[in-house]
DNA sequence: CACGATACCTTGTGATGCAAGATACTATTT
DNA sequence: AAATAGTATCTTGCATCACAAGGTATCGTG
């Protein structure tokens, strides 16, 4: 294991979901949003300052486009460094799923 | 939903695990730290809160018990509610893995 | 008696999820 | 034309929390 297993729980799970997303399609913040709010409760307070984090690390590009109603859109693409890292996460994370379902044993 | 997903992600899920390995017998702080090391990466400075925590919210009842290799243990004992809340989380847990799965789609 | 293992706990730091609010553009209704 | 509602961006402040590092105390062994 590169670093805790817990780490990636923190910091990779919603950064995968959305790289997940994103792997299929490029998208605009607002959008994914409230896709993620649906899915697994994130609102959009969470949602910029990780696309922002992301933008930081290398893993997505964004370009400006009209949207023909409302302000222009601010459009995410993944980039091969992200399309690495949502694979190695993917990986972490059926691992850590695998650890939880050990502890939880016959609970389940 | 209760409360955000989101929130019993960060939460729960050390928590649960916690529980879980409660429900199978009462354990002590420091043997718990290191089952968790080992299946999530959880150390000592994470686990000692953690169980204040879950005693002061009614989860666990703790009892000293000497030990013969090392100062006394503090033994945790999952409470009735402790149960009731380990269901829930499991419940949660489950729903949450389904709704990434779902969003990880044929990715995996 | 020194040392390592066991076992407890606290402090400080850095991240971060989130609610709430600010800003601004467009379309629809009044 | 003014007001409203929907779309879309982003920031601020708060509370929480995982974790590393350090501290204390007990026991057995060399």
């Amino acid at each position: 294991m590169t670093e805790s297993l817990q780490i990636q729980l923190k910091k990779g799970v919603l950064e995968m979901c959305v790289l997940a997303l994103l792997s299929k399609g490029d998208n605009y913040a607002y959008d994914i949003a409230s896709r993620m709010a649906d899915a697994v409760g994130m609102g959009e307070g969470t949602i910029y300052p990780l696309m922002r984090r992301m933008q930081n690390d290398g893993l997505v590009t964004t370009y400006l486009q009209e949207s023909g109603s409302g302000p222009p859109r601010k459009y995410y693409k993944i980039t091969k460094e992200g399309a690495q890292t949502l694979k190695n996460q993917i990986t972490d994370w059926l691992a850590f799923e695998a650890a939880v379902h050990k502890i939880l044993g016959e609970l389940t």
